[in-house]
RNA sequence: GGGGGCGUAGCUCAGUUGGAUAGAGCAUCAGCCUUCUAAGCUGAGGGUCACAGGUUCGAUCCCUGUCGCCCCUACCA
């Protein structure tokens, strides 16, 4: 039996593969390298592959054939393997040893205790709170959402953070609409917030388009926002606080729409507190201390402290050109208002534990399990002592659009000497969510000649043109529900419902992860709303399945056995001497090693690619092979099993994901 | 102009560190429900991996150039 220490078992037959070929490498020809190995295309040449012969073809002068052989003849037994065999021009193709492989699945060991280690802080969602959230938000905290499952999956300290815009201009903007346009007292938003009639945070998005396109008509009305930011940043007036209803009751909507998907949050950190508790004046004394800013006397940047772009500009070659003053970042305006750059790298600064300041903490909701959500308050006599931030590795989960200003955030904390943390800071970015053509003739958006000929047509929230979060998750629940009222017409409808939101997020989460995170995601409705193929509900489905078969069959009178008892390492080698059954195995006990893969390449749609190939993969051993009906004892004991197996691995896949498993599909 | 991303089947996309015959889904066509649920399975057709060089035993992958598309390049975020 192969021997190992709670890492997956895979993983530890190559390291015992790796190291017994740089033993050889060691002994016929005094090399020391690291040897990796890789998955043959084919099936029928093994498990694992080693193409180091071909590597040291040219460096040893001799064909590479030769120089596998000689690495294979002397080779000592490696445990779990079963043979070495040399083909094609040069490639050592190794198989395992199928029975002790699966009897060491069947008896895992007790795992070794996972240290936590640092913490890593995730930082997602991040929507503007003045208005409800579209499509695109969901890309954001669905992406966030899994790599944090990913990360916790593999023994990471994980907290989420939902940063809270409550200040910036596009609050300020739904303010004036309130104030200006619509001639709305604080009162009068309060009732709204409060009525259970209105839906607040479409409202918003309505207004929002209106008051964008009323700029745009009447450039005097600018104004009115220059003043509400002002009175926003100051605090303590009538609008300041219609603005903090504005976004109170925005942010509980999100935090209410990102629930229906399984999406929580540990703490939401404010803007408004990062000024009133002057993390920003505290970072500001820092960044002019140690030069990382500077007062410009003249040109358009006149008034302002900004950071030289050489700061965050890659090869500025040209640096010494005088025109590069016209590309500094301007972190403070000559009004004396800070950016949202300047917020963000107290933001950034706090997160490491590197500011020297520290939050309040009020309970802002608990989900139905109990999880706490935790707001941050200027109240210093709020009472909780807790402990956010003081990360090892941030993780901010942003648009790429918003790469350069993420850029200039790191760029702070390195000219601020804080390299260690600068590197640790990672901008988790994402393509954008546009609409396809075709999904906005059906939303009936006027399109320009320019624009049909596009692959996609970019989301605007001050347009107006989106689709919300909120319909979309309803237009699926309803799809879905009238599938399963037609497939399950008997069945109670509160069951049937909470079937259909399975499927429903199911769909939705598994069509935001599929796509890799730098690719443009043109959304589409007939796409989003497919159950079949390549989506969530596939998966669901084979996970069904699985629990069908070990249902029906106990139904029937059938006993399961102790499977540790009954399947010897006989028996395991002789069934899974079948290579469509050991395949399944074999793919079915990669899941750990996927999701590791996925977290080293910060890439959440490789575990969904994974999920969707295991339930491929059983879904055609489902087709080809019947386990309740095999009549050989010994034969059906292995099947239920290895049933059993994959139902586990596909759920545990599926649960990263965010997904549920339905109790019929 | 500068920075970044992309270009793979009719469409939408994967493609692990460069490795063996480039893969899925959708769509099209032909089959499979008296069976552990057909939201499924089997099969077929469909490719100059944008183009041209270079490095290499070997390039969809690395380098250079060209063409095309997208994003950023605000005292908005």
């Amino acid at each position: 039996m192969v021997r190992h220490t709670g890492k997956q078992v895979f993983q530890v037959i190559e390291e015992l593969i790796s190291a017994a070929i740089e033993q050889q490498l060691a002994a016929r020809f005094s090399l020391t390298m690291r040897v990796s190995l890789e998955q043959p295309k084919q099936s029928s040449f093994g498990e694992l592959a080693v193409p180091v012969a071909f590597q040291l073809a040219r460096q040893l002068k001799r064909p590479p054939r030769q120089i596998a052989e000689e690495l294979t003849a002397k080779l000592s037994a490696v445990p779990g393997v079963a043979s070495f065999e040399i083909a094609g021009n040069g490639y050592i193709n190794i198989r395992l040893d199928r029975g002790s492989y699966a009897e060491s699945l069947l008896r895992p060991p007790a795992s070794a205790a996972s240290e936590a280690g640092e913490k890593i802080v995730v930082e997602h969602t991040n929507i503007n709170p003045n208005k409800a959230a579209h499509i695109g938000h969901l890309r954001n905290a669905i992406l966030g959402d899994t790599f944090v499952q990913m990360l916790r999956k593999r023994g990471r300290n994980v907290e989420v953070q939902n940063y809270i815009d409550n200040t910036g201009v596009q609050v300020a903007d739904v303010v004036v609409g309130f104030h200006y346009l619509e001639k709305k007292t604080l009162l009068d938003v309060q009732a709204l917030i409060a009525d259970p009639s209105v839906r607040f945070d479409y409202l918003c998005w309505d207004l929002y388009a209106r008051i964008s396109a009323y700029y745009k008509e009447n450039a005097e009305a600018i104004r009115w926002r220059a003043d509400t930011l002002h009175a926003i940043e100051s605090g303590q007036s009538e609008i300041a606080e219609l603005a903090h209803a504005v976004s109170d009751a925005i942010v509980l909507a999100h935090v209410a729409t990102m629930y229906r998907l399984g999406i929580k949050y540990d703490v939401l950190p404010r803007e408004s507190e990062i000024l009133h508790l002057n993390f920003w004046a505290t970072a500001f004394e820092l960044l002019k201390e140690r030069g990382a800013i500077y007062f410009e006397e003249r040109g358009k940047n006149a008034g302002c402290w900004v950071m030289p772009s050489s700061a965050f500009r890659e090869s500025g070659g040209a640096a010494t050109e005088a025109d590069s003053e016209e590309d500094s970042k301007v972190i403070v305006r000559s009004n004396g208002t800070v950016t949202y750059v300047g917020k963000d790298i107290a933001y950034q600064l706090w997160k490491f534990g590197l500011l020297g300041r520290d939050f309040h903490y009020r309970p802002l909701l608990a989900y139905p399990d109990g999880h706490q959500v935790w707001v941050t308050t200027e109240d210093e006599s709020a009472p909780d002592t807790r402990r956010f931030g003081r990360a090892g590795k941030v993780f901010n989960v942003i648009d790429s659009r918003q790469s350069y200003l993420q850029d200039v955030v790191v760029a702070g904390l390195r000219a601020l000497g804080f390299e260690e943390q600068a590197q640790s800071s990672v901008h988790f970015s994402y393509e954008m969510v546009a609409l396809s053509p075709r999904t906005c003739i059906e939303m009936g958006i006027e399109l320009s000649k320019e624009d049909r000929r596009r692959p996609y047509v970019e989301v605007s929230g001050r347009k107006g043109l989106g689709v919300k979060a909120d319909d979309l998750i309803d237009k699926l629940i309803e799809t879905a529900l009238a599938e399963v009222e037609d497939r399950h017409p008997d069945d109670s409808p509160d069951v049937r419902r909470e079937v259909a939101g399975q499927i429903a997020v199911g769909a939705l989460r598994y069509f935001m992860l599929k796509f890799t995170r730098n690719s443009v995601i043109a959304f589409d409705f007939h796409e989003a709303l497919s159950f079949e193929g390549e989506t969530g509900p596939y998966v669901q489905y084979a996970t069904v399945r699985a629990g069908n078969i070990i249902r029906k069959f106990v139904d029937r009178g059938g006993h399961l056995p102790d499977f540790e008892a009954v399947l010897t390492a006989d028996v395991l080698a002789r069934c899974f001497g079948n290579d469509d059954l050991w395949q399944l195995l074999l793919l079915a006990s990669k899941a750990d090693s996927a999701i590791e893969r996925a977290v080293a390449s910060g890439e959440p749609a490789h575990v969904a690619k994974y999920a969707f190939q295991l339930a491929q993969a059983f879904n055609n051993f489902y087709h080809g092979t019947s386990v309740i009906t095999e009549d050989v004892e010994e034969r059906r004991n292995v099947l239920l099993w290895l049933t059993g197996y994959v139902r586990s691995q596909l759920l545990g896949t599926l649960k990263v994901l965010g997904i549920e498993q339905p109790l019929y599909m």
